[in-house]
RNA sequence: GCCCUCGUAGCUCAACUGGAUAGAGCGCCGGACUUCUAAUCCGGGGGUUACAGGUUCAAAUCCUGUCGAGGGUACCA
């Protein structure tokens, strides 16, 4: 929270544009907060950095920050660095924590399933990262639709195969999801009714996609407001719509039988086919419609996309056909997340889509338990190619940092069921250099929510808890907080350990990850 | 071939998006339990940020090229 009023005052000083940076130094001599503001300002104006800095920093000691600053610092080539005051610091953590109050409308997308086959680990980032996401992103003060695009129309090329395979003619789809729901006899009766390979695909991608909605909410705990069904932009006739619009604004041309989207115009690298010469439209026509839906008709103000890496590509093809239905492809944002690979004793555990041998992500909850498997998932950056160790995520001891955490947590609750923290306490007896450094920590759970709604890198929020946790196990270390002797002192401890309880248990929740009283 | 993402300690990953001495965990070596939870803590070693150039006060980060890994490149989704 000072961050960001550090960085609006700054911001006032220098010439409008200017792009400058307010940190957290890992250098406790550098200050609480630092900035490069004055190299960035003395650059743009040819002046001297450390001259530059000594005006800024004149002009902020009469600002209001100058209120809660206890002093600046200008150090090493022009750095601003800041140092809060300590009563300032004390009143913030008595207080609640400051969230951001953003207030847009977002639709955040993710997971999307075919509903051919099972959950597979293959979905496990995406999802994990969507439901984390839209809980930080809420937090933030905005209001977020979660959503599950469902792949099933009839003219859907492998729904059409699911189909064939569950009628006995085709090979693709033979998994044991598809042979255990063959096996009812109302679903054989059904199939046997079944006109066409589209219409038992239809069906049979009905059922499958049930059975996953209820893994997803049961056993993963990842939520859902809205499962968006593909055939609805069929059945509802919006998809008609779309194409005639496309038509009409000389978006869309006829070529070989089949009509073309002149994707090339708007950034693609080349045009794409929406119709077929068969006259059945491709997936990306109806996602424009789905997209559509989400754009106009409910308004959201930002279209965020998790896509896996082999989905990736297909983000500019989706940005210009909406560019050429005349939406800003700029209220759009594509998270791209990589492949994981499983890795035990050191190897890779392959797993073939086609063979059916897919590892699904129950089994991996079976095995590993969901709170590990979210951290590890959630740990990532998106963009790298992770390895996730199945020794490691199964191993319940310190070389696993989920439970270092939630040991962390528990022990707090111990102490406090020791002792209750109370209402009145004198939190200025708070001195010693671990307990600063912990009430910093604490304080740093808005900011981190902060940066996560701008940029999104969720992996930023378990590297906190884990920071976190090790802050106040060093202050639990060295410091008894109950001590008979000295009863002011050991209220003003109490409160601190409960607000570290309160503060671990929120970023636990945040990453969907449970925060036990006793371990 | 072209496009996207990535390459950082032995291993798995960070680095506040161009900042200060590149940091954590695991593993390795050495130490600490009569204690509010030892699922813990303290100390140590470990780096030419794949490579070669360039841009500037400042580069792991930006640009060019090379090498390597993964993905995409359908009238599949």
């Amino acid at each position: 929270m000072f961050r960001a009023e550090i960085r609006k005052e700054i911001g006032k000083i220098v010439p409008a544009g200017t792009i400058f940076s307010v940190g957290r130094p890992e250098n406790p001599e550098h200050g609480d907060y630092s900035s490069n503001a004055a190299l960035v300002v003395a650059k743009e104006l040819k002046k001297n950095p450390r001259e530059a800095a000594e005006e800024l920093k004149n002009k902020l000691l009469s600002n209001p920050i100058a209120k809660w600053v206890e002093k600046i610092e200008i150090a090493g080539p022009g750095f601003l660095n800041f140092w809060i005051k300590k009563e300032v610091l004390f009143k913030a953590l008595g207080s609640k924590p400051k969230f951001p109050k953003r207030k847009e409308k977002i639709s955040l997308d993710y997971l999307d399933a075919n509903p051919t086959g099972p959950i597979h680990i293959g979905h496990a980032r995406s999802g994990f990262l969507g439901d984390a996401l839209s809980n930080i992103l809420e937090v933030a003060g905005h209001k977020v639709s979660r959503e599950f695009y469902v792949n099933n129309a009839k003219v859907n090329t492998q729904i059409r195969s699911l189909g064939k395979t569950a009628l006995g003619r085709g090979e693709e789809y033979k998994h044991a999801q598809l042979f255990s729901l063959l096996k009812k006899s109302i679903v054989k009766k059904k199939l046997s009714k079944a006109k066409h390979e589209s219409e038992a695909g239809f069906y049979i991608a009905g059922l499958i996609h049930k059975e996953n909605e209820r893994f997803l909410k049961n056993k993963a705990k990842i939520k859902y407001n809205l499962f968006f069904e593909e055939e609805s932009v069929y059945a509802s006739g919006l998809l008609k719509n779309i194409l005639e619009k496309l038509v009409k604004s000389g978006a869309a041309y006829e070529k070989d039988g089949a009509m073309w989207l002149r994707a090339s115009k708007y950034g693609d690298s080349e045009d794409r086919v929406l119709v077929r010469s068969g006259g059945e439209p491709t997936y990306v026509a109806a996602d424009i419609a789905y997209h559509w839906d989400r754009m106009v008709k409910r308004k959201f103000d930002l279209i965020i996309n998790i896509f896996g890496a082999d989905h990736y590509g297909y983000g500019p093809r989706l940005k210009a056909a909406l560019a050429a239905l005349g939406l800003d492809p700029k209220r759009i944002k594509i998270i791209g997340v990589q492949t994981a690979r499983l890795v035990s004793g050191g190897k890779e555990v392959k797993m073939s889509k086609r063979k059916g041998e897919f590892i699904t992500l129950e089994e991996l909850l079976d095995n590993i338990g969901l709170d590990a498997t979210r951290w590890f998932f959630l740990e990532r950056s998106p963009d790298t190619h992770m390895d996730f160790d199945l020794d490691l995520a199964k191993e319940r001891s310190k070389k696993n940092p989920v439970y270092y955490v939630q040991y962390a947590h528990a022990r707090a609750c111990s102490i406090l069921r020791k002792r209750k923290a109370g209402k009145i306490v004198n939190l200025e007896l708070l001195t010693q250099p671990e307990e600063l450094a912990l009430i910093k920590k604490i304080l740093q759970l808005p900011e981190i929510v902060e940066d996560i709604a701008r940029d999104y890198q969720v992996h930023r929020l378990p590297r906190y808890a884990y920071e976190l946790a090790q802050v106040f196990t060093n202050f639990y270390e060295k410091h008894k907080v109950i001590d008979e002797k000295n009863p002011d002192l050991t209220k003003a401890r109490l409160a601190l350990v409960l607000a570290t309880q309160k503060t671990i248990k929120t970023t636990l929740s945040l990453m969907g990850i449970a925060a036990p009283e006793k371990m």
